[in-house]
DNA sequence: GGTGTGACCAGCT
DNA sequence: AAGCTGGCCACAC
């Protein structure tokens, strides 16, 4: 309570941390997919931004695999390195050109279908 | 307590 | 066709 620095004090982070860890391996979701799955949908940008707090969770979430709509990675900048996003990806046996998933429809996992 | 911002999305010009 | 603005909700100062 109080949240004085704990990000994991809000209810709307740990419900997008969640659904990101729920993301399987070798597979990539978008912020609206995600926004939509929590009802909030319109509020993609929301969950960008408990992204950008997801490092202050204890909790190591796959922010790689969250990219936007297009499959652009658009969030790679806030990895410490604009390369890591893509790497951890490609570790991942996803391919990434020009910041872009390859076969994003494909490989694109929608909680609100799959999850369900 | 109000204002600004943010890794978006969709629509209008 | 392409660029831009508005809108959405939650968090930080």
């Amino acid at each position: 309570m109080a949240g004085t620095g704990h990000a994991d004090s809000g209810t709307f982070f740990e419900s997008v941390f969640a659904v990101v860890q729920l993301v399987p391996f070798g597979r990539v979701t978008s912020y609206g997919a995600i926004a939509a799955f929590l009802g909030t949908k319109g509020s993609a940008r929301m969950v960008g931004w408990a992204m950008n707090a997801s490092h202050t969770s204890v909790t190591r979430i796959p922010a790689h695999r969250v990219v936007n709509r297009n499959g652009l990675l658009t969030g790679r900048h806030h990895f410490g390195s604009p390369a890591i996003m893509q790497q951890l990806l490609e570790n991942e046996g996803v391919e990434v050109k020009d910041n872009q998933v390859v076969r994003f429809a494909e490989l694109f996992w929608d909680p609100a279908r799959e999850l369900i």
